[in-house]
DNA sequence: TACTTCTTTAATGATTTTGTGAACGCACGA
DNA sequence: TCGTGCGTTCACAAAATCATTAAAGAAGTA
């Protein structure tokens, strides 16, 4: 097999692979491909170059890339005469993709931390029984349960083991 | 308002956000409806009172339910004279829950190694060029974010900080 | 200012996922 | 061993998600 044509296969395949862990993700599939296209590119690209290059529509690479962008996985850039936007991956990758998915866990341990705190304001307020105090037990063992993660996440010797050298 | 009402909306409420946590998993919204549901709840429970009380056909819950059962998070029982299957939370769900999310995890993350392997095997045995150099060095980097994370879930520092008490 | 070129937004169509109903089959009790 | 009650499976319907096309918007250039 020809050398360019080895390369166009593992970038296809690594390509696909990004899309589905994106998808597992709850990103949409697109989000990992381009993430991993640009990763395994030199250099940038423009948005209809990745367009064209994934066999996808602008819009869709609009979107997703502006998604990456805003958790800091990829970075725009501009040229002179030239009205084309180009993205390519941010160079601090590794400390990105870890900050995102915190960002993202954190995000929604948050939304948990706001349901739990509201079922166990409205249940004080209520009158007293004994199903009252049995869930209220259970919410306060969730609410254990959800600090125990958030500290783990936060701790700074997971960060510190977190980091890539 | 009454005191039992307080509860159920309490309840509803608790239990559609554990569908929603679950959909982000992956999991489908049911397991985490059953998982709250009976997490909420004193003794068992059969698996037409879930369906029942959930708003659900029998088929769904049976599957979500075994689902949960496999991920240890759910026991099931039996009691004479009676061909009901009772569910009710594991003893040990906090465990189980971290168990369970670790493993999922290392799944997808035994997937992607796979990918990576196979596509540096590829490379390596097509011919040399500037661009195989430029991926492979590429794939090394992210051989190494994915061990890097591994690490930190197989550490015991984190396995000690993520014991609930 | 008007034209050109590119990006973004919004609405529609397609695909995938999810849940249900009905039929099936197993096991327990009589 | 037969009948009944329960859990499970499968095919289909409904719903959610995803991606595209078309149209609007923005920014540069003459």
């Amino acid at each position: 097999m020809s050398n360019t044509s080895t390369i166009s296969v593992v970038r296809k395949r690594l390509t696909e692979a990004g899309g589905r862990t994106a998808q597992d993700l709850g990103l949409g599939r697109i989000v990992g491909q381009i993430l991993v296209h640009l990763y395994l590119s030199r250099g940038e690209r423009s948005l209809d170059e990745i367009a064209m290059e994934l066999g996808l529509s602008k819009a869709a690479i609009s979107i997703a890339a502006r998604q990456l962008e805003s958790l800091g996985l990829l970075r725009r850039s501009w040229h002179k005469n030239d009205r084309k936007t180009y993205y390519r991956t941010a160079d601090d990758i590794a400390t990105a993709l870890h900050q995102g998915l915190l960002m993202l866990v954190r995000n929604k341990m948050g939304l948990m931390a706001n349901e739990l705190h509201q079922a166990e304001d409205e249940l004080i307020q209520g009158s007293e029984s004994e199903e009252t105090a049995f869930i209220l037990g259970r919410i306060q063992r969730a609410k254990k349960l959800r600090d125990t993660a958030m500290a783990v996440l936060e701790n700074p010797v997971v960060k510190l083991l977190t980091r890539v050298k």
